[in-house]
RNA sequence: CGCGGAGUGGAGCAGCCUGGUAGCUCGUCGGGCUCAUAACCCGAAGGUCGUUGGUUCAAAUCCAGCCUCCGCAACCA
């Protein structure tokens, strides 16, 4: 029986452009299944989109198409952007897919039927003038958190997942199965986070949109996308269609890769969703880190390049793959910089690995034409290499399955590292100058094409046009080109070794750094600019007229406790009544910066309790590229109307 | 006292679980070499391991307190 391997990203929300985070992911699931591929397994690397909801909704409406002729587009660019990034998926599901959205209402119906899932009323509690459900433990003091009102029973028609029942059979299974999630930090983060504080019922549908798998079996309600997307992982496999040959191969999964941002959804609310269907758990869910930006968020800062596309054009597919899973832990967060990636371009692909692969293949060919005689003399500085060459594909293993991929790759580039050096150790140009050392000339190279064949074949699963690359230039076969092939040193003819252009050409750092600032620039500013410009509906004078705009000044500031964003302002209204207005803008401002300057408030507000402080009413700012920016309006006595 | 992560030579990190000469990459300086993409190889300088106290013959490593930074959650009226 062949073995068998199932790894999945997350399916993607195609709301806009996909960024280097999603590529992030994407690579490194590709890594690990191009490697269990080489290692003789059949692989199913499953990926794909979650193509509905109310967002979809919205932004197709607002360029005027179908939310499916919204998400055609858009899905057409991503499997644009992994082909590019070479990504070898075998699957990509799509939730609009036929059959998806078949076994989704089986499935959706199956969980009805055992009672896992059932028609509620929102038993929660109502404010009628907030239009708002709240649950027991939102109230504040018995009454509606945000306008301290009386709540009252109501029951909304929504379908309720019973996550609570299968809280303790969570727990259980986590102890019992310490490799679920991945790294076992997150899995304490989820049992104290979330589990202890007590699971609530999950409410699976929806009836304040329509693009979605419809429930058949009660016109207006929409499946939500806990159902909707997490069953991808098994519907791709066929699961609850006609043939679910695939589900029977490959379920359970082996990995679901994921960004740690979503790990309570697949190591809590998918388990328990499994449990209910008495389906096998997945073996193993891995969140891994995020991939920051210098400075947060990538519109301010300059020359933060993170389109995928635009990085590839430049410095090649492979050397974006290398440096996504060289750099940074794959547990942990990292930043992502251009100066690094071209810190790491320069001196890992260029100067080491490239430089490897151009010096060694040039003696070959200046010495020998290409062809390594038969007749060789070892050195007494072959035994240490080819014992590091034989023992390395052990040790990238290890960390691979373990998906430690930047070890992996730091393991590898050890052995590059000291063929440099076996060069410098042996000196061949001396040897060359010499007749009498030809036969240890001759070994020497083959030594150093021999330990550049196990380097790229162990390569190749993390930046596989380079490996191929490579072999083609070294004139390796099929058969020593082999995953297997790299723990067996001595494989390679030493024929047909060829010189070719630097695979790394090396970046000049200052220069590379300002083009891709200016050539950034007009793009972003182009971009900021489209998103601001889409307005709201228009309105009437008369609802214009409803709000109550007022000058007031700032009497007393002050930051509000366990809040990060609110300040506490004290305002002089001109009505002889202090005014509290609690604002989010302590990170824009300083209590020193607005005492004694004036304001526009939003006099009749509807009042609201924000971390303990109750708000009447708002003061006016503008959203910026720089931030949030205070409307001061200067040289107006407080209460003045504003229309 | 919401949950979690982190503070180690100029920069980025490992080491901490299982106490005992502080390691790696980049950068800097000096040397070597010339096959190669001004690349490669060798050597050197540079660290009170956030802070205070405790345990110990011995603490970056264990314990307690404190400070700072960063995510998540909760509020951005």
């Amino acid at each position: 029986m062949s073995k068998n391997f199932y790894i999945t990203t997350p399916i993607y929300y195609p709301s806009g452009k996909l960024h280097i985070g999603h590529s992030y992911t994407t690579v490194a699931a590709d890594t690990s299944a191009r490697y269990k591929r080489m290692q003789g397994y059949d692989v199913m690397f499953l990926t794909g989109t979650d193509e509905h909801g109310q967002k979809i909704e919205d932004k197709a409406k607002e360029k005027g198409v179908t939310p499916k002729e919204y998400v055609d587009e858009i899905v057409a660019g991503i499997k644009e952007l992994w082909s590019l990034l070479n990504i070898s998926y075998d699957k990509f599901i799509r939730t609009t897919d036929d059959y998806h959205v078949d076994a989704v209402k089986k499935i959706f119906k199956k969980l009805y039927e055992s009672g896992d899932i059932y028609k509620g009323k929102y038993e929660g509690l109502y404010c009628t003038p907030c239009e708002s459900f709240w649950t027991e433990s939102q109230l504040v003091d018995g009454k509606c958190p945000d306008c301290g009102r009386e709540v009252k029973p109501a029951s909304e028609e929504a379908y309720f997942f019973k996550l609570s029942k299968y809280a303790d059979r969570l727990v259980e299974y986590y102890e019992a199965h310490p490799e679920f999630i991945q790294p076992v930090s997150r899995k304490n983060e989820m049992i104290n986070n979330f589990i202890k504080p007590g699971l609530e019922d999950l409410c699976v549908s929806r009836t304040s949109f329509t693009w979605g798998v419809p429930v058949d079996f009660d016109p207006g309600h929409i499946v939500y996308v806990w159902v909707d997307a997490l069953s991808n992982y098994i519907t791709a496999m066929g699961y609850g269609s006609e043939d679910d040959s695939n589900y029977q191969k490959f379920w359970p999964a082996d990995i679901h890769l994921v960004g740690k941002e979503i790990v309570r959804f697949h190591t809590i609310i998918w388990p328990a969703m499994l449990m209910a269907l008495d389906l096998p758990l997945p073996k193993k869910v891995y969140g891994h880190g995020w991939l920051l930006l210098e400075g947060g968020k990538m519109s301010k800062s300059k020359g933060n390049v993170v389109a995928p596309e635009v990085l590839c054009e430049r410095y090649g597919v492979d050397a974006i793959r290398y440096y996504l899973l060289r750099e940074i832990p794959f547990g942990s967060d990292g930043v992502f910089t251009n100066e690094a990636l071209i810190n790491r371009i320069n001196s890992d692909l260029a100067n080491d690995l490239g430089n490897l692969v151009a010096r060694s293949t040039a003696m070959v060919n200046k010495y020998f034409g290409g062809s390594i005689p038969k007749e060789r003399t070892a050195t007494e500085f072959d035994d240490t290499i080819i014992q590091l060459a034989e023992g390395t594909k052990q040790k990238v293993e290890q960390y691979l399955d373990n998906l430690e991929y930047s070890s992996a790759l730091t393991e590898l580039f050890k052995l590059v590292s000291r063929t440099n050096k076996y060069i410098d150790e042996t000196a061949p140009w001396t040897l060359a100058k010499n007749e009498a050392d030809k036969d240890k000339l001759a070994d020497v190279m083959y030594v150093l094409i021999e330990a550049i064949r196990i380097i790229a074949v162990l390569l190749s699963p993390f930046m596989p046009a380079t490996s191929e690359a490579i072999l083609k230039q070294i004139g390796a076969c099929e058969h020593c080109s082999k995953w297997e092939s790299a723990a067996k040193w001595g494989l390679i003819s030493g024929e047909n070794v060829t010189t070719a252009a630097p695979l790394f050409p090396r970046i000049d750092l200052e220069k590379e750094l300002a083009e891709l600032e200016a050539a950034n620039k007009p793009a972003e500013a182009l971009q900021e600019k489209a998103e601001n410009i889409a307005f709201l509906d228009e309105i009437s004078i008369d609802e214009f007229a409803k709000v109550d705009l007022r000058v007031a000044k700032i009497k007393a500031c002050e930051p509000v406790k366990k809040a990060k964003k609110l300040l506490k302002l004290t305002l002089d209204d001109g009505s002889g009544k202090d005014r509290i207005v609690a604002s989010g803008i302590a990170q824009y401002y300083t209590p020193d910066q607005l005492i004694g300057k004036n304001i526009i408030v939003v006099a009749n507000l509807k009042p609201a309790v924000l971390c303990g402080v109750e708000s009447c009413g708002m003061i006016l700012a503008a959203d910026t590229a720089d931030g949030v920016k205070v409307i001061f309006p200067e040289g107006i006595p407080a209460g003045a109307k504003i229309r």
